[in-house]
RNA sequence: GCCUCGGUACUCCAACGGUAGAGAGGGCAGUCUCAAACACUGCACAGUGUCGGUUCAAAUCCGACUCGGGGCACCA
């Protein structure tokens, strides 16, 4: 009745594009208009300042993972920072100092590419894109802290970089070394281990090589015993997912080292091996073919021109190849034995490529047995085959499976009749004993590779002196920045650009006055991203990093939220650099991210946006048809934040419609600012109070999509108390309205903001605060209690909430219906579960 | 191959071992309108992957299978 007529007649602030003369067109709100009124508003009333010097609101921070300047906001930056501003707002919400700052990781490839393309500098890509973003994300209205911003390849930052790869260059934690690493040939540059995806390079796809290079590594395995352990810390607040993705990344395995006499050497050879209980086992001797040992060991057997003919079959080969799973077993017998310590049998030393000569000790003891990659290489070269473990299974020399299970030992000597637990046991203590082994642990972690081929990163700040070595820039010379694009041909060449610019390369040595050169290479940018998240509470301190008091002001990050695709990479360098920091006394926590959510992504008909397969949606065309705050809500309200959301799924369009119901309602109270809500109508405070108490709950719970859903039933119930209940002037219903504002403003800010502005307050609507619930509102006048007979439902009754098991009992063996379906049969037993439930056992 | 997460209505999502629901969506009807659209109101819509176990009671716990997603992948 009343509802239609009321909406209308609220006088529409004057249409910016639309025609005012259409009569027709409905009171649904005019979001470009409202979204371009606000954001000026916003500027000024700045809620989202964090830290200024009189706030006394206990802090959170909470920190999205910051964008890589490619070109203006994508679909999946929307998702990312709506999810993002859910939490920092509600925090807003709740009473909180919240820091959500944002920055720009804006050194990398991609710029570098592109400058090559348009022959000009990166800096010009970058910076023009960064305000880009920037503009879109204040139109996005993201709740950022907008006065902490800064870019990691400003000087200012890049800076630190360079005064932290010193500090661990100083704790010998930045190093250099020969090793064959992963070389990307389309960005003709080496990578990470964790920037190889199923042998392939992450950026651009090329399958990697592998190429013997002298370079930088940052000492990441010293820390993997603690960044296996202190995830412990992080159970049950970070993804178990990302938690399982990093301990299978660092993959730690023990096990024992076994010296094997080798003939003709003075020394032993060491392996490492996980199954010392199999050591009777062992048949032959493995070497990896890439090695310095086997290198070594060939010389003098007359197989060396065999022995080097398969290592540069070996080496064309790409880690593609290697990845094949059904890949036959390769090698050269060395015409050598080793003497295996426990039985002295003579071990055939071979040479292969499926033992890899940077994990353990780049040999191995092969049980064919009881191991299936010993069992293949056996059967390939026809060598014997002791079973030493009885497992119950079929002897693998007949199935050709290794059996890898408990069992009794046979065939070994002392061993015999233990288990696998106790052979382990017993024999890493015989071979302590007799000086031949120890128990050991390896990793597959390596450590993290970070010197970069390419121009657009951070120089590293060392100087090559013939007489002096590394010499480090002294520290006053910090930033040693990046010499000037023009001039240096930037293209991939195998050799970093900076080897060009002879101005900048040739310098006296710091400590000697030596004409020497510095270090051409730049690092990884996941050095950039390692501590940003430390800069953001002290941006603007120019002569160090950060300052300790702000690190006990903010630090550690409360919430963080970002993709999974940094699972690896990025988290776990930030946890590295985290546990350095802690030990060099710079911060007082050795985690740097308390809480981690990690948002889907949004794909298109189910498989991932890409031009190439022509499903690309754009952000900007999806905003300016529907709005910022439906497009918003469509993210939020598409599912779980960590699924993924397909956007052929979602109704932006049903968002609007929504919106436009919520926003209708806020014209239609027409109490007085301030109104009485104890004086209210019962039945809807109650729908309002359990809709705060629900939909905060569903926040802190990261089911945003449920909270959603929630403030969705307030709106309905809330429609229906003015049309058909207790009227627009009831206080209950301002009450209800006033809620789903400042519910609605997580998601729909500028939404919200025109709906408190319409009930008569003053900006902003994200620091009204989230209404305290009413526990006495929260609990049900009568429940629905059912009654069962043998688990099925017969009836269901009304009941009060305060009802006893024995009162609940009697009623439902009293039901008309229980009576006549029991009959004459007694009840064998009756399970009373009041208020809610009674079945009877007949 | 190994590890891991999941399978509920047309779709996307909910349900302390105890009533399978909410919201969205599409459909139909009504109100309003000259009419339509919008809006509002009402209605209908249909479901726990398979098999077994535990239990008074299983979507929920356990086991097997199956299907789908993700991760690791010659790490000894």
């Amino acid at each position: 009745m009343a509802c239609r007529g009321s909406g209308v007649q609220i006088p529409l602030a004057p249409r910016m594009n639309k025609n005012v003369n259409d009569e027709r067109e409905h009171a649904a709100y005019d979001f470009a208009y409202v979204q371009e009124k606000w954001l000026p508003i916003w500027d000024q009333v700045q809620p989202f300042k964090s830290g200024r010097a009189d706030d006394t609101r206990e802090k959170k921070y909470v920190l999205d993972m910051f964008p890589y300047p490619s070109g203006d906001l994508h679909m999946g930056h929307a998702e990312a920072y709506a999810l993002g501003d859910v939490i920092a707002r509600y925090w807003v919400q709740k009473g909180f100092n919240v820091m959500h700052p944002i920055a720009w990781d804006a050194f990398g490839l991609p710029a570098e590419n592109a400058a090559i393309k348009r022959n000009s500098d990166p800096r010009i890509w970058t910076y023009e894109n960064i305000a880009v973003q920037k503009a879109s994300m204040r139109r996005f209205a993201c709740s950022f802290d907008w006065d902490r911003v800064f870019n990691t390849c400003d000087p200012e930052y890049y800076k630190w970089n360079q005064w932290l790869f010193l500090k661990l260059h100083e704790r010998g934690l930045a190093y250099r070394k020969d090793s064959a690493v992963n070389w990307c040939p389309g960005c003709q540059t080496v990578l990470a281990n964790e920037q190889v995806v199923a042998g392939l390079c992450e950026r651009c796809d090329s399958a990697v090589t592998k190429k013997k290079l002298n370079q930088w590594y940052f000492k990441i395995t010293d820390y993997a015993d603690r960044l296996l352990d202190d995830m412990a810390q992080l159970e049950g607040k970070w993804p178990e997912k990302v938690l399982m993705m990093q301990r299978n990344w660092i993959g730690r395995s023990t096990g024992a080292n076994v010296s094997f006499v080798i003939e003709g050497r003075t020394e032993p050879v060491t392996i490492y091996t996980t199954r010392p209980d199999t050591l009777y086992g062992a048949t032959f001797m493995v070497v990896a073919a890439d090695s310095e040992l086997a290198a070594e060991l060939v010389v003098g057997t007359g197989v060396e021109t065999e022995f080097n003919s398969y290592l540069e079959k070996i080496k064309a080969d790409s880690d593609i190849d290697r990845l094949a799973t059904d890949r036959p077993k390769s090698g050269v017998f060395l015409n050598r034995y080793a003497i295996n310590p426990v039985n002295g049998a003579k071990l055939p030393i071979w040479v292969s490529d499926y033992v890899l000569a940077d994990y353990g000790t780049g040999a191995i003891m092969a049980v064919p047995a009881h191991d299936q990659r010993d069992l293949d290489f056996a059967k390939a070269f026809a060598l014997p085959v002791v079973v030493v473990v009885e497992t119950g299974e079929e002897d693998p020399n007949t199935s050709g499976v290794a059996t890898t299970g408990d069992g009794k030992l046979v065939n070994s000597g002392a061993l015999n009749g233990l288990n696998k637990a106790d052979a382990i046991a017993a024999i890493n203590s015989q071979l302590e004993k007799d000086g031949l082994g120890k128990s050991a642990r390896n990793y597959r972690l390596r450590d993290w590779l970070v010197s970069r081929q390419r121009y657009w990163g951070t120089p590293i700040p060392i100087i090559h002196c013939s007489s002096c070595g590394e010499v480090p820039v002294p520290a006053d010379q910090l930033p040693l920045t990046l010499p000037d694009a023009k001039g240096l041909d930037l293209k991939p060449k195998g050799t970093s650009p900076l080897g060009a610019a002879t101005d900048w390369v040739n310098v006296a040595c710091p400590k000697c006055g030596a004409a020497s050169k510095r270090d051409t290479d730049t690092m990884d940018t996941f050095v950039d991203s390692s501590w940003y998240y430390l800069r953001y509470p002290s941006s603007t301190v120019h002569d160090q990093p950060f300052l300790k008091k702000d690190i006990e002001t903010w630090l550690p990050v409360d919430q963080y939220v970002g993709g999974v695709t940094h699972a690896i990479l990025h988290l776990l360098y930030s946890r590295f650099f985290t546990k350095v920091l802690n030990d060099m006394g710079m911060v007082n926590f050795n985690e740097p991210f308390t809480r981690l959510l990690n948002q889907g992504m949004v794909v298109m008909d189910g498989s991932a946006m890409s031009k190439s397969r022509g499903n690309l949606v754009a952000l900007s065309d999806e905003l300016e048809k529907h709005g910022v705050d439906a497009i918003r809500l469509s993210m939020v309200f598409a599912g779980p934040p960590e699924d993924d959301v397909d956007w052929s799924d979602v109704s932006p369009s049903g968002s609007v419609k929504f919106l436009t119901r919520a926003w209708r309602l806020s014209g239609d109270v027409t109490s007085a600012p301030g109104a009485d809500f104890s004086k209210g109508d019962v039945s809807l405070r109650k729908v309002t109070h359990k809709a705060l108490n629900d939909a905060g709950f569903a926040v802190e719970s990261f089911r945003f999509n449920v909270a959603v859903a929630r403030v969705m039933e307030l709106v309905n119930a809330t429609r229906k108390a003015i049309d058909s209940g207790c009227g627009g002037s009831d206080p209950a219903v301002r009450e209800a309205v006033e809620a789903i504002a400042i519910m609605i403003s997580l998601v729909a800010p500028f939404t919200a903001e025109e709906m408190w502005e319409r009930l008569g307050h003053k900006p902003a609507v994200a620091l009204a605060g989230w209404p305290a619930v009413d526990p006495k509102l929260l609990v049900a006048d009568s429940v629905e209690a059912v009654i069962q007979i043998n688990g099925k439902i017969k009836e269901r009754i009304d009941v009060s909430p305060t009802i006893t098991d024995a009162e609940l009992e009697a009623l439902a063996l009293a039901h008309p219906t229980i009576v006549a379906e029991l009959g004459t049969n007694a009840p064998k037993k009756v399970i009373a579960r009041a208020p809610k439930l009674v079945n009877i056992v007949a």
